[in-house]
DNA sequence: TCAAAACATTGAACTATGACAAGAAATTAA
DNA sequence: TTAATTTCTTGTCATAGTTCAATGTTTTGA
């Protein structure tokens, strides 16, 4: 096994029980890439091939609104997964943009290879489940939170959620995840700085 | 087979291919069960035991933020499912209320009658994999939405998604969901009627 | 190492939306 | 059928957040 598949495979075994030949077959339909800083890795209108698992680096995921404003779905850093799902899973065009915030090295598994994987071991519809649901019921919990809280609540719990990502990522795509603008998410910070 | 299992059964087998067996072992573990109008079937705190397959009536799911507003996360109707996921799979206190808006007859789903099911037919877990890609995609692209456009849009794109809700449901409540008070969406509405 | 680019801050004017209050209309239940 | 309840509308004022423009700061790449 080469280590760069050693967390992904912990990843997997984590959500049912594989053999050693399973988890090889698995490895085997994986594709190692690295991909420079600032890379699309998908732009709007075309058909998402991949689900990314990041070893390495940090990826963002967005949609251009009316007025050509981005709005950030998704920041990915180590051990996460990063694709359009309705683009990957329909095979339609996307309406999102993935992009590499930082260089990075991933391990892709494309959707011919997801077939091949889930047809001949299906213990693994229950892997992609899992994965499925916990990033579903975070998405509810973010969307009720957008609706029902002010920007500086949404502010304050994405940095407790996720410190690493604040540290790495320019603020102003922290406002465009947030819903805000890049200004008026500088007034919070600076309100919060002086009230302590 | 009972005709009331003739939707959920049609349902589930769009996703994969089952033979009356399994099929009928489905159906001898949901649990039907009748609930009057405004019946709060989960409350906050609780913890969520069902996934409910909608025969015939209409449910909204909620939660109160800081101020005891109520923002609806769902409404659902005839062969939609609900639940609170998180709750449910965690089998952790509910963030979620889940109520009854007509009269409802509806299918439960418990957890130890799912689990049950995916031990003994693991096919189903690809039947669950689909479902909850399809909520997430759907609550990724509300969730960039509420967003990135204004509530004007939102409530043309939600009259245009769900006529038979806006039919069905006080106005008030589609506020809820669109994320503006109820004053607000019908000065939108006035505003709309007189633009014509 | 320096210029260019990207990023962050600040202020002023503006806008979408909220909160409150009062009343009208519609629905429900007795 | 009527009273009670729920739902919807309208007006006024308040505010969270935007837009634009100017400036300062940091990072990047040749």
């Amino acid at each position: 096994m080469l280590t760069s598949f050693t967390s992904i495979n912990q990843y997997i075994n984590r959500c049912a029980v594989f053999s050693e030949e399973e988890i090889a077959f698995f490895d085997s339909l994986l594709e190692t890439k690295k991909a420079k800083k600032k890379t699309m890795l998908l732009r709007e209108g075309e058909i998402c091939d991949f689900e990314a698992y990041i070893l390495k680096g940090c990826i963002r995921t967005f949609c251009m609104d009316e007025n050509g404003n981005e709005v950030i779905l998704q920041f990915a850093i180590e051990d996460w997964w990063v694709s359009d799902i309705a683009s990957f899973h329909e095979q339609t065009p996307s309406k999102l943009y993935i992009e590499t915030l930082e260089n990075c090295e991933l391990l892709l598994l494309h959707h011919h290879a997801k077939e091949e994987l889930l047809a001949k071991i299906p213990k693994f519809e229950r892997v992609f489940r899992l994965m499925v649901q916990r990033n579903l019921s975070v998405t509810q919990y973010r969307l009720l939170n957008t609706i029902a809280k002010p920007a500086q609540d949404r502010y304050l719990d994405f940095i407790e959620r996720y410190p690493s990502i604040v540290q790495r990522v320019p603020q102003h795509y922290i406002a465009a995840y947030l819903g805000i603008s890049a200004e008026f998410l500088s007034k919070i910070r600076t309100k919060l700085a002086t009230n302590r």
